[in-house]
Order: C-alpha cells, then sequence, then structure tokens
RNA sequence: GGAGAGGUGCGAGAGUGGUUGAAUCGACCGGUCUCGAAAACCGGAAUAGCCGCAAGGUUAUCGAGGGUUCGAAUCCCUCCCUCUCCGCCA
C-alpha cells in the first residue's frame, strides 16, 4: 500500500499511474475520509489533553483531603465526548484503509505507458533460434515417448496439472533445483528453505487476500494458505522487523513447490508442462536500501538471464508497459523463453521491484546507520527459474531427430548423464 | 487431544493502581582516549497520529478488544499467539 501522506502530497501522480495501469480509483473519497478523521482527531485531542490535566488536578485535591465532586462532574461531558469520537475515528480509519488497499502502486517513469502485452518493449535477446532440417517436436510428444513426465497418471491421482516426473525426468528436476541455488548462492544470495503453506497474517502481508483468494489452495480446517511462490513465507520471514542498515541488501533464493488453482485460465496455453496446478521454483528475493532497490532490479535481472544462457536456451527480457504490470509493481521485467517446438515464448521469470509498496504493509523498516530515522525498505523478487518451462524450452531446444534429448553441459554434474532417451 | 507458563521498547529483560514512556544490560548514534582501531569511560536516543514554517505542543501505544477508576503496563472479562510437560505420529 501507499503511504496516506504520500497520496495527499502527489495526488495527480497518483492518479494518473493508477489510471496507466488500467484501474479505476476514488482519490475523493479517500481525502473526504481523511479530512473528517483529522478534524475528530484535533477535537478528541484537545478533550483528552483536557482530561489528563484535571485528572491530575483531581489526584492533588484529594491528596489534601479536598473534595472534587464538582471537577469530577464536569468531566463527564468531556467523557461522554471523548466516548462517541473514539469509536468514530476508528470506525473511519477502517473504512480508509480498506480504500488505500485498493490504490496501486506508482509505475517507475522508466515504464512504457500501455495496455496489452503487445506494448511491452523488448529490452534484450539472446541466442540464436533453433533451425533444424527436421520438424521439430512440441515437449509433450517428447516427454511421452521418453516416459520422463506422466500426465496421465498425474491426472489419475490427483487432477489435471499434477504431472509425475518420473526417471530422468525427475533426475532433470532435481538437477535443475540444485543448478539454480547453487548459482544464486554464488551471486551472493542466502539459500533459504521456508514453510509452504502460510497463515492469514501472510497472505495478507504480500496481498495474496482479500484480492486473489481464487488463485490459491486454501487449507480452510487450518485457516492456512498454499503457497502460490515462495515470495509469500519469504518476504514475510522479515514481517514486523527493524533491520540493520549495515546488513541490507538481504538476498535470499528459496526453492519451493507452488500451487496454483489457475481458475478461469482453462484452455490456453495449458499442454503439457506450460500451465500447472503444482509447479517448482526457485524464488530471489531482496529486501534493499530505497536508493538502491532499481540497481538491484537489473541485477536481480541479469541473474536470472544468466541461468538462460548457461543452460543455452535463447530468451529475451521484456519490459512490462504499464498496464500489463500488476498492480503492486513499480517496475517489472519478464524472461521469456524459446520453445521451438511449439514456436512460442514461454514466460520462466519475473523480476520486479515493488519499492516499500509491499515492505509498508509489512512493516519491515530498517534503523538508517546515521542514527536517524527508521525507514521503510525496499522489497524485489524474481523467479530465477520457474521450472516446467524451463523443461519445456529444453527439451525442445536440445532434441535430436531422433526424439532424444540431449543435456547441456552446465547440468552435466547434477544429472549424471547427459542424453535421454 | 490433556495440563501448565508466558506475551513489555531494535534485542534481552525488570516492573502489580498516581512524574513509568517505562529500570538495567546489549545493539545503535555522538564524544573522550588513540597514529588509527578495539577496549574503557561520558553523553544521546522509543514508535506512530495530529497541530505547527520551525522550535515545540498534544494524543495514543507495554499481544488484540472491552470493563472498573478521577487515573491502568499494573485489577476484571473475552479473544489471539508463543513456549513447556504428557499422549499420539513422523
Amino acid at each position: 500500500m501507499l503511504d496516506l501522506k504520500f497520496i495527499r502530497d502527489n495526488r495527480n501522480l497518483v492518479r494518473n499511474g493508477a489510471e496507466a495501469k488500467g484501474i479505476t480509483i476514488s482519490l475523493d473519497e479517500i481525502f473526504i475520509l481523511d479530512d473528517k478523521r483529522r478534524a475528530l482527531i484535533q477535537e478528541g485531542d484537545a478533550l483528552k489533553a483536557k482530561r489528563n490535566l484535571v485528572s491530575a488536578q483531581v489526584g492533588k485535591i484529594k491528596k489534601q483531603g479536598g473534595d472534587a465532586g464538582a471537577v469530577i462532574a464536569e468531566m463527564e461531558s468531556v467523557k461522554n465526548r471523548i466516548q462517541e469520537i473514539d469509536p468514530e475515528i476508528r470506525d473511519i480509519e477502517l473504512n480508509l484503509n480498506s480504500l488505500l488497499l485498493t490504490v496501486p502502486n506508482v509505475p517507475h517513469p522508466s515504464v512504457p505507458i500501455g495496455k496489452t502485452p503487445a506494448d511491452n518493449k523488448e529490452i534484450f535477446r539472446w541466442g540464436e533460434m533453433l533451425i533444424t532440417d527436421f520438424p521439430l517436436k512440441p515437449h509433450w510428444e517428447l516427454t511421452e515417448k521418453l516416459g520422463i513426465v506422466d500426465f496421465d497418471r498425474g491426472a489419475k491421482v490427483s487432477g489435471a496439472g499434477f504431472p509425475f516426473y518420473v526417471g530422468k525426468g525427475a533426475t532433470l528436476e532435481r538437477a535443475l533445483i540444485n543448478f539454480f541455488l547453487d548459482q544464486a548462492t554464488e551471486r551472493g544470495y542466502k539459500e533459504i528453505m521456508p514453510p509452504i503453506v502460510v497463515n492469514e497474517d501472510s497472505a495478507r502481508g504480500t496481498g495474496q487476500i482479500p484480492d486473489k483468494e481464487d488463485l490459491m489452495y486454501i487449507v480452510e480446517r487450518d485457516k492456512l494458505y498454499m503457497i502460490p511462490t515462495a515470495e509469500v513465507p519469504v518476504t514475510n520471514f522479515h514481517r514486523e522487523e527493524q533491520l540493520n542498515e549495515k546488513d541490507l541488501p538481504i538476498r535470499y533464493a528459496a526453492y519451493t513447490p507452488c500451487f496454483r488453482r489457475e481458475a478461469g485460465s482453462y484452455g490456453k496455453d495449458v499442454r503439457g508442462l506450460n500451465r500447472l496446478h503444482q509447479f517448482d521454483k526457485v524464488e530471489l528475493v531482496k529486501f534493499v536500501h530505497p536508493s538502491k532497490s532499481y540497481d538491484e532490479l537489473e541485477s536481480l535481472r541479469q541473474d536470472a538471464e544468466h541461468l538462460l544462457q548457461l543452460l543455452g536456451l535463447p530468451y529475451h527480457t521484456l519490459l512490462m508497459c504499464t498496464g500489463d504490470m500488476g498492480f503492486t509493481q513499480s517496475k517489472k521485467y519478464d524472461l521469456e523463453v524459446w520453445a521451438p517446438g511449439q514456436q512460442k515464448w514461454l514466460e520462466v521469470s519475473s523480476c520486479s521491484n515493488f519499492e516499500s509498496f509491499q515492505a509498508r504493509r509489512m512493516n519491515i523498516k530498517f534503523r538508517p546507520g546515521n542514527g536517524g530515522k527508521s525507514e521503510i525498505v525496499h522489497t524485489l523478487n524474481g523467479s530465477g527459474l520457474a521450472l516446467p518451462r524451463v523443461v519445456a524450452a529444453l527439451t525442445e531446444h536440445y532434441q535430436t531427430p531422433e526424439g532424444k534429448v540431449i543435456i547441456p553441459k552446465a547440468l552435466h554434474q547434477y544429472t549424471k548423464f547427459e542424453v535421454i532417451g
């Protein structure tokens, strides 16, 4: 959420930002409530000041054995008015708060204005799209023939979108996880393995509830939420904490399974490994000094890109336009890997700077080294990387005319085999 | 599931009705000492809202909500959370 004062002082910026994201908000209502709130606070505080003063006098009078009855009676009306005002203020603040949650983060000036994915800007392209003299197969044909991913039994046991990885497929999955984690560690991230269900407070902290509940599997009975991404537990790791400035930046890399209901997204891009209900992902999360967050976004993006380069998979990087970037981000890059068997770009990473938007809601601050007032940290996260689509692109890119899959060199030490099939 | 203990500032941890916004220690900031640093010593500093150009003033905050009282961290009620022991399970 944004700071109310910031909204007050930058109403046009906030209004235009929301409009660019295609989100309708009502700032006027916020300002009306805020004015009311402040008026009531002023009245209430004055009355309370009076009450405190008088009650000190009462103490003195009683100590001297005098009769404070008259003064106490006089306070009756003050007391009553305070009892009217306080609940009213609380009511207004509750309202105000839920309105504040409807105000989206302001896009960074470098973000292109746009409405649809077509307005995203390709800022980088790496690798050669594969051209072959034999017809390329999509990964679902390859994996089925090789027996490394079993969608049918997954559907039987759990449902569509819950595949089994089998044999070398399972090993490949495990190899990629280890490879990603090792690379992250080498680049300065601390490995962390979080719980994969979280409580309500955590789900609220990163903004999964109240409005993205439909995306999640919920363990109703225990009020627990299965995480849609490691971002949720890892960002909440420091919720309600005051960090030391000298500890910043804090960088974490976490592997978790991720669970997504994907309600309403059936029918498009759902073949094979393109869209699953459960998938593996290594997530990179950063807590940084506000002055460094855009530098950290660039390095985050490069950390993710580096993985695709080591795997030798062609990809491009998109700077997301205002309309396609989401509610909480101020700037976001998507990495898309080229899947030649489907002739499609597949999103494998999304790297975002949230500035103070998440951290304010979670109350994560740091105390500056010079002894000044504590400030809200900036948070960022990005996938590094989401596995299934990497497996999809990898099998399609490294397939042979006979339907085998060559394992890229970077993974050999992890797989202990160099070819599948 | 059964029984008990506890939730206080950045952290540890005192405090059972009236200068307690809160002892003490640590972390932090400033200074003395030093070529420099460490140690030692001295000093500073809670967070948030509101008013104010500022200095400053004022209100709230000791898990959350309510109650008693002129006055509550301190007494009463409800709820939430954590820990320990027992049982069950990995």
